[in-house]
DNA sequence: CCCATTGGGTTTGATAACACAACTCACTCG
DNA sequence: CGAGTGAGTTGTGTTATCAAACCCAATGGG
């Protein structure tokens, strides 16, 4: 699709995730949905397009279909450790979405083993130190095609 | 536009930055870049596309356009706090494309100001542990409509 | 003055993605 | 026998996206 523009594994991973439902779909799996009509209705995507999305995810390697019962066939989408580093990701658009989109409570809300209410933060993997726009800089670019 | 499938502030948040080239327009502005052409050619999106992505996140908040210039009107497009925000997101992003979906060394790297090329956490908030698939549960979920 | 270039878009016409309902197939259950 | 379930596919429109061309205002060079 995208063969320009600059070289850059945000742009790989939308290829990938970047579609509508996509994310969505991977939400409800990981929420532990793993029928397909479930995810239909859950999502609200339509049959035919979420038929496309998850056999795109499964090319991917992000979810795994596997048969579950063999007369009548029936399968079931279970994720891969690709969709569970994701996880975070989609936490944090949840939350960006709480804060900055949505008005009133958030709709979702996830508890830590730890016992709390979750909230995410980023951190550094060195310092431990919260991520900030400006405690950054890129360092090196991909080049644009 | 989905006014099915389960209230959830993703779903909300990918009304808004969701949509192809609306994530990378918001990269290339985080990266620095502020003018139209500049955007337009770093993503690769067509412009009339690239027009109506940034309009919309304008009108979202997540950008700011700002007159630079009244003879001609130029303008640019600076992040908000909302933008900045974002930006853990687009960077695990990143960092996940990196992982599951490059072949190859990243290409794009960051630093952080302690001094050490950029790797982001995703840990708990309350508890400081990283968030693992398995050690969280929703315990409210927002409903199916 | 005349022409090309820059910046920031809009218009146009073809192509691709999407939505919705209906249909299929292979069973099971009452 | 008929209804229901699970997992899709097919058919038919509508909408979005794409690339290229065009527009406008100003600026710079010859």
């Amino acid at each position: 699709m995208a063969a320009r523009g600059r070289e850059c594994s945000i742009a790989d991973a939308l290829e990938v995730v970047g579609e509508r439902w996509s994310l969505l779909a991977l939400r409800e799996v990981l929420l532990g949905e793993r029928r397909f009509n479930q995810i239909a209705e859950n999502t609200g995507a339509s049959r035919d397009i979420l038929a496309a999305r998850l056999r795109k995810l499964v090319d991917a390697g992000v979810l795994e279909k596997r048969q579950y019962e063999d007369h009548p066939p029936r399968f079931e989408y279970l994720p891969t450790e690709s969709a569970k580093a994701l996880q975070p990701v989609l936490l944090g658009l949840m939350q960006w979405g709480d804060r900055f989109i949505r008005q009133g409570p958030p709709p979702t809300v996830y508890e830590h083993d730890c016992g709390e209410e979750l909230r995410v933060n980023s951190v550094c993997a060195h310092c431990g130190e919260p991520i900030a726009s400006r405690g950054l800089h890129a360092v090196r670019l991909g080049a644009v095609r």
